[in-house]
DNA sequence: ACAAAAGTGTTGAAGATACACCCATGG
DNA sequence: CCATGGGTGTATCTTCAACACTTTTGT
């Protein structure tokens, strides 16, 4: 057995959307030498987990959600010193979540979870800035090459929300007939006859839900989801 | 401190390309219970060594090269036993390099060092097989929207040797004409007044240089490179 | 009647595809 | 003069981009 004095850690980058605005998840502290510091969700791998499941675990401890959609994003391993007690490596996983399934729920190791929008993020412990960053960037490239954007609303959408979170994430604007036009064309997404109307005002308008299987399908026939345009 | 049992390790998928083949290069290992058995190039990683240092001194180490193109590809810890002696997680890196800049050298802890035919591989040890299929599978698609495919090939290349480069490893014809068309838009490879002839008969082509100047300064602009043709 | 959001088509420009012949060299 | 690989242009088609008015609802 070798001798190597290296600790393991997960860590989540949660993305939530609502109205207009992009969320991430993050948690304070509650023991240790940053107490009391917001970081991501995460924390150490247990001996006999898979990694994917000490995320998940970590995530359901720490803030009581269950995500959408998770996947490996980077592992941080460079500066040795990223925690300054010991080396940790940190593999850190980025996920989607629609923000109303759930009612944020501080556990185990967490003070408090919470929502901030990820223009207003307070400063994070460790190198959880950099993840962040990062993620961002996958989910913004990401968006245009795989229809992860139905993973942050919920099962039934106004087109005009999904126009909606495309702009915001994107940080441009949207021809909505180009961009209806487009997504219709793909096919995966089928209109339901429920209409229904959101604000004070204006017409109200038709629910859409994304059809995974169909999707699924397409994908082996060699189908390329891409939405990049003006 | 906490008490966990995991050892950490890097492994490299190293690609190399020549004429007209894609190769992996595997190594042989000379220690353990897995002795002759030929896996990746990798090893654990050290207490103070940065995950970059640790891939590329294992390179450095077991088959004497130096990368010209080097990305994390993947961290794999699912597996709680991937490796049968004790837990070890391994964060894969992708890599590529021009064959012709290194005579293959086994060193420390490996026996041999040799390139494999992609299509050809042997049975390799651990997990070590999946981690080539999906650095294959990164390989390919990333070919289409980064140029990657430069640092397969020497400083100079015909143009040929690109476009022969991208069939063979998309597996699929390409329009001579309109590939070139396509390059040469873009601005990023530069003609030379050199000429040469490889096989034994057949007109003299020119070289062509890759401009990562070039290249860097139009991303800044928001350029996007881009080859996906039939 | 007005304010607010939903729904809907057409046209021109640009980019992608398909396609075939001549040129330079060595044997 | 033949075999081999290098070099080049055009016509058509498909896709993207730009653009504005009408409908439904609540106040």
């Amino acid at each position: 057995m070798i001798n190597q004095n290296i600790k393991i850690a997960v860590d989540g980058i949660v993305f939530g959307y609502e109205k207009g605005i992009l969320y991430v998840l993050a948690v304070q502290q509650r023991f240790g030498k940053l107490t009391d510091q917001w970081v991501l969700p995460g924390g150490f791998v247990k001996d006999n987990e898979p990694l994917l499941a000490a995320v998940e675990r970590e995530l359901k401890e720490e803030a009581g959600i269950t995500v959408n959609y998770l996947e490996q994003l980077n592992t941080f391993g460079d500066d040795i010193h990223r925690d300054d007690r010991f080396r940790v490596i940190s593999v850190a996983y980025f996920a989607l979540v629609n923000p109303q399934n759930f009612v944020l729920k501080a556990d185990t190791d967490a003070k408090d979870a919470k929502w901030f929008p990820v223009n207003q993020l307070p400063a994070l412990g460790y190198d959880h800035h950099d993840m962040v960053t990062l993620a961002h960037q996958r989910l913004k490239n990401k968006l245009t090459y795989q229809p992860i954007g139905f993973d942050l609303l919920g099962d039934e959408f106004l087109f005009s929300d999904l126009e909606n979170l495309y702009c915001c994430i994107l940080e441009r604007d949207i021809d909505r007939r180009n961009f209806r036009k487009k997504i219709l064309s793909f096919g995966i997404v089928n209109e339901t006859d429920k209409v229904v109307k959101i604000g004070a005002s204006g017409r109200p308008g038709k629910l859409f839900t994304f059809d995974k299987l169909k999707y699924n399908q397409l994908l082996k026939e060699n189908f390329q989801f891409d939405i990049r345009f003006a």
